[in-house]
DNA sequence: CCTACCGATCGGTAGG
DNA sequence: CCTACCGATCGGTAGG
């Protein structure tokens, strides 16, 4: 309606804008993101989306951003409650799997898919996305980490090959989700993750 | 030079347009892949690449297509010398892992990157695309149940949860390879996959 | 295989 | 937050 906004609206528009950047690039990627569609999208005019971020890449980064707090808040954050160690890193895998079963972003992780689109060209973004990955590596490592201290883990546990595996096994499972529509995909994905850390639902250590 | 050409350098045109198109789509992505920027580089008009094809998506399945071919040939064809089974499972995954390693594809595995591409896109690309990964699935799964009928893996081998886990440590290497440039990587797949199978250069059975 | 062209859309800017 | 516009580029076609 009226051309200018309080503040208050001004940040309302700006979490629309993002909200629906994260859905649009998570199917058709951060560069398929384009201001004119979005703009049509929101019924605003593309000089009004473009003013909240003064460029496409400001708004491919802070897309990128909220995307990162979805995740944070999807899969870091309902574990805190869990004991430190093996219990959590589980309860951290099994938020890792229900988020990507989900479909918490309609077209798939959306790091993954933006480590694709970016890993080739130098830039803001691909650093952002870079991080963002080291960030869960280190999540996944210090997790792991106290289950080795504790006793949970043997001693001798290849750490970083854990976390490599564990990456490994949430990644074929995104693709089998997203690529092959396969129902049982998550299954199979626990099933993995179970083998590899014990399954506390089952009897015995947690090593086979 | 001179306008109409022969059908012998037609076939040639047509293939140095198709690896180069194998090239920039691996950097840039199947959609990356325009037809201006392909004649540019080519020295030719857009109109010359087009003719060749009739359509960009008819020049992605094309690219696909020499990609796949790219793929058998460094992957299917140098285990066929290795006895069927064990051996030649983990023969499979050596060049595999060496494929991602070496770089083959400059922007890293093609089809990885084209299914993050497409597969919230419906239409004759991404079929294509799960149609080369489900062939793929078909030779471990074939190799995997060799494996297990010579008795080289355990009767309870769950085949299609090694085909899975399996899949998940090549693309978490090509992740470490491409956002990471992890030069450990290859090391690291490589102890993932000898605890998967066993290591032949070890003493010792096939499972940990 | 070329030139010349089409309408559509891209990211971005000027000015209000 | 808008309208109106910019040059560049997109996939594709006509005609030769």
């Amino acid at each position: 309606m009226s051309p200018r906004k309080s503040v208050a609206e001004a940040m309302g528009t700006r979490a629309a804008i993002l909200d629906r950047s994260v859905a649009v690039a998570s199917k058709e990627g951060l560069e398929g993101l384009t201001i004119g569609r979005l703009a049509a999208e929101l019924g605003m005019s593309k000089s009004g989306v473009l003013g909240h971020f003064g460029s496409k890449e400001a708004l491919q980064l802070a897309a990128l951003g909220r995307a990162g707090e979805v995740f944070r808040a999807e899969v870091w954050e309902p574990v805190v409650a869990v004991a430190p160690g093996l219990p959590r890193l589980r309860a951290l895998c099994a938020a890792w799997v229900s988020y990507l079963e989900r479909q918490v972003f309609p077209g798939g992780c959306f790091f993954v898919a933006a480590a694709h689109e970016f890993d080739g060209r130098p830039g803001a973004v691909r650093d952002a996305v870079e991080s963002l990955f080291d960030a869960w590596r280190a999540r996944l490592l210090k997790e792991i980490g106290r289950a080795v201290a504790a006793g949970e883990l043997p001693e001798s546990t290849d750490q970083a090959g854990l976390a490599f595996e564990l990456t490994g096994l949430a990644m074929a499972l995104n693709h089998a989700i997203q690529l092959h529509r396969d129902p049982e995909a998550a299954a199979c994905a626990r099933r993995a993750f179970a083998a590899r850390l014990g399954d506390p639902a089952k009897a015995g250590g947690d090593h086979p």
